[in-house]
RNA sequence: GGAGGGGUGGCAGAGCCUGGCUGAUUGCACUGGUCUUGAAAACCAGCAACGUGUUAAAGCGUUCGGGGGUUCGAAUCCCUCCCCCUCCGCCA
């Protein structure tokens, strides 16, 4: 979340920064709430503190046993004025946060401008795409004649966007996980965890998905907890609340996860296959970093992620998201793209993002510095590395032979112990 | 689901019965200093966050799991919700 004093300091320049990210927002309804609930807090504190002088006086007077009455009733009075004007506060502080938990992050001063994805900028292609010498099949005809995955009888059980794997394609699927996984454990320095996918609403507040997006998410009513959209959001969540030691920094955090997303709104889109889903699985990649590191760590992150899709050898591209791209939380935003050369188009694996303090502000994430032992917000950062679906309709598509059958890539053989799904 | 115990500062752990100089005793950790060739130990001093205010500070206010209540006054009493632990039941 935006800070009330850079909002107070720097309105005009959040204005025209916010209408960058498309969000043209009344700000002036928060100074002014601002300054009327500050006003009260001002003049409820002076009350507060006559109140409690007079207390103490009380206490001194009945311990020397003399009368206290007239102070007594007379405290009875402020006491109720205190009562009226702390309810009175606390309707405008509820006001006041609620829109400022709607503004959305700032985009940083390197991130180009644009209103859609059309002023995305390719920073770079890597790799290259395999000429083939017969006709290529597309991922669904690949995983129905090798009987990798069952989208019909996944149906019946859950209703569309809920893969089933079975047989080699599940075995494919667990081998990509743990491929994944190690790279990041073991090349990258991250700590693996195992996140529970059901989370409190302070969780998905924090990560920005509340209280704008709750109809985004899966929720269970009886108990308010929500299916995580994303390992973001338990991995982010883990220093809730907590001064961490500046020696402690950077957190660096891994996890394989199942996401949920209800895709409300988005129905009729890529709903063919892998392409967009209810559940899918990822590997996610978080950072919680000290401020002046961020920007250094976001291009290390998405370096971590790039190295899933090199050591695998696919061509990706990536690409620098404009203003108007970006979501609610990210201050700047780089995206993977993976191609698959059957569907004849680049499909988005990774999403690596700096937040810079928007959402450890909202977590109340922070750290101790050493040079003056003043507490500050770390920044946070994510990325995907890398969700799977995409993943496995490139790979699919890229590492098949004339014979329908598909080559293992090389570095994942370990894990399957299969040079070939036939 | 049933019975009981508990949630206090970076951590550990008093205070709650018997409401009032307790924002909170004490220990550890941390920071600075004395001593030492250096280090350790010992000793001395400092050390919560947030809001407000200020050049900076002082000052003032809030916070003892969350919310509400009683009271002139609540860490302390009452209600309620959440979480943790132990035992019993059920279950992977």
């Amino acid at each position: 979340m935006i800070s009330i004093e850079r909002i107070r300091n720097n309105l005009e320049a959040l204005k025209s920064s916010l209408a960058l990210k498309g969000y043209n927002v009344d700000l002036n309804e928060i100074i002014s709430i601002d300054s009327d609930y500050r006003a009260s807090l001002s003049l409820v504190n002076d009350l507060r503190a006559e109140r409690n002088k007079v207390t103490n006086q009380i206490a001194e007077l009945k311990k020397s046993k003399q009368d206290a009455n007239d102070k007594i009733v007379s405290m009875r009075a402020l006491g109720s004025k205190i009562k009226d004007l702390e309810s009175e506060i606390s309707v405008k502080k509820e006001r006041l946060d609620d829109l400022i938990l709607n503004l959305p992050n700032v985009p940083h001063e390197s991130v180009p401008p644009g209103s859609d994805e059309s002023n995305n900028k390719v920073i770079y292609e890597w790799g290259v795409e395999k000429n083939q010498s017969f006709d290529i099949k597309n991922h669904l005809s690949l995983g129905s004649s090798l009987k990798l995955f069952d989208f019909e009888r996944s149906a019946k059980l859950s209703g569309s966007g809920f893969p089933l794997y079975t047989g080699k394609g599940a075995l494919l699927e667990r081998s990509l996980i743990n491929f994944m996984l190690e790279i990041q454990t073991q090349k990258n320095d991250y700590l693996e965890i195992i996140p529970p996918f059901l989370v409190n609403s302070n969780s998905v507040l924090t990560t920005g998905n509340l209280p704008k997006f709750s109809e985004d998410m899966y929720h269970s009513e009886i108990d308010d907890m929500w299916l995580i959209p994303t390992a973001e959001v338990p991995l982010t969540n883990i220093h809730y609340n907590e001064i961490l030691n500046q020696s402690d920094l950077p957190k660096k955090y891994t996890a394989f996860s199942a996401c949920f997303r209800r895709e409300a709104g988005s129905y009729g889109k890529d709903t063919k296959g892998f392409q967009r889903l209810h559940q899918f699985n990822k590997v996610e990649i978080v950072q919680l970093v000290e401020p002046e590191e961020s920007y250094k760590a976001l291009e290390s992150l998405t370096s971590h992620a790039e190295m899933v899709l090199k050591s695998l050898n696919l061509k990706y591209r990536k690409i620098e998201l404009c203003a108007g791209d970006l979501s609610f939380s990210a201050a700047k935003c780089y995206d993977l793209e993976i191609w698959a050369p059957a569907e004849g188009k680049w499909l988005e694996v990774s999403s690596c993002s700096n937040f810079e303090d928007f959402q450890s502000r909202r977590g109340n994430i922070r750290y101790r510095k050493e040079v003056d032992n003043k507490v500050d917000f770390v920044h946070t950062l994510n990325g995907s590395g890398l969700a799977t679906p995409r993943l496995l309709i490139a790979l699919l598509e890229t590492y098949q032979n004339a014979n329908g059958t598909i080559t293992v890539p090389e570095p994942l053989q370990d894990y399957t112990k299969l040079k070939i799904i036939d």
